[in-house]
DNA sequence: CTGCATGCAAACCTTTTGCAAGACT
DNA sequence: AGTCTTGCAAAAGGTTTGCATGCAG
């Protein structure tokens, strides 16, 4: 379930030219600390480990930032909070069309939902490596209807 | 994505000894009218055409009855509403662990948020048949740990 | 210096719930 | 009759936002 976080989110944040604030630099911190699926709660918790002053909202503005950069997903399950994970930007799946054959990639943090739920109902850790899921594609199916 | 539902809704609420009531009725038929997945606005929406005097909390009370009565699946998703949809009492996959290779068995809507993002963001129509998926199961997680 | 970021508290939205009145069996 | 169901309105989460203040660049 490896994830190739080589470059630092701080980094990242600055090249792309936004600034980085004592609030921001924690929280990014506490984002790369606690590995796996995290709940803005969980960041929050940390973060006031940290410091204390820390508010609700600029986790919730950070995080939002982070998903708006795509170095981070959001995945929505179960009633309750949404659960994040930092970007796995190893892997890569493919979508194979069963009638024109195309290809198309698709990433692999679509299968957070999965992961999530397969290891909260049957304790089961996924792996999703090398995964091709079959259908009909989008062009396809517009010639069809 | 054929489901086959071919036994109403009303009938195996019946069967299940739980009452029918003109609301429960109403609130039935709009969900098995509307196909695919649904959010709550939408079988309220439905409903209110035909009766504008049913509330939105015994929408809310009648899927909650469903999903218990494991009729529906909830699915949620992005950061807003709950997205409903009719079992597909057909498929079923496996789960194989690859250290002890015991298999489990898992239903289909478990691929329903999958499913939903691939057809949102691809418009790729994805067929689920068959699946296996690979991984570690608890027992052997444990055993590890 | 200027504009972006923060904190606070209030607003928002979806979902849930308490309670009294009403309906199903 | 007795219990389950409904409607209403309020409560409950989680998340977002307006606004004045403060800080990074």
């Amino acid at each position: 379930m490896m994830q190739h976080n080589d470059v630092s989110l701080i980094k990242m944040i600055k090249e792309r030219g936004m600034r980085i604030t004592p609030q921001r630099a924690i929280i990014l911190e506490a984002v790369e600390s606690l590995r796996g699926h995290i709940t803005v709660e969980d960041v929050f918790q940390r973060v006031q480990t940290v410091n204390a002053y820390i508010s609700l909202a600029t986790v919730y503005r950070t995080l939002e930032m982070l998903r708006d950069m795509n170095l981070i997903t959001q995945t929505n399950f179960g009633q309750s909070q949404a659960h994040f994970a930092l970007k796995d930007h190893g892997s890569h799946h493919h979508l194979v069309c069963l009638n024109c054959h195309q290809l198309e990639e698709f990433s692999d943090d679509i299968f957070d939902p999965i992961r999530v739920s397969l290891e909260d109902s049957y304790g089961f850790e996924v792996y999703t490596e090398h995964m091709s899921l079959f259908g009909i594609c989008q062009n396809c199916r517009k010639a069809a209807s």
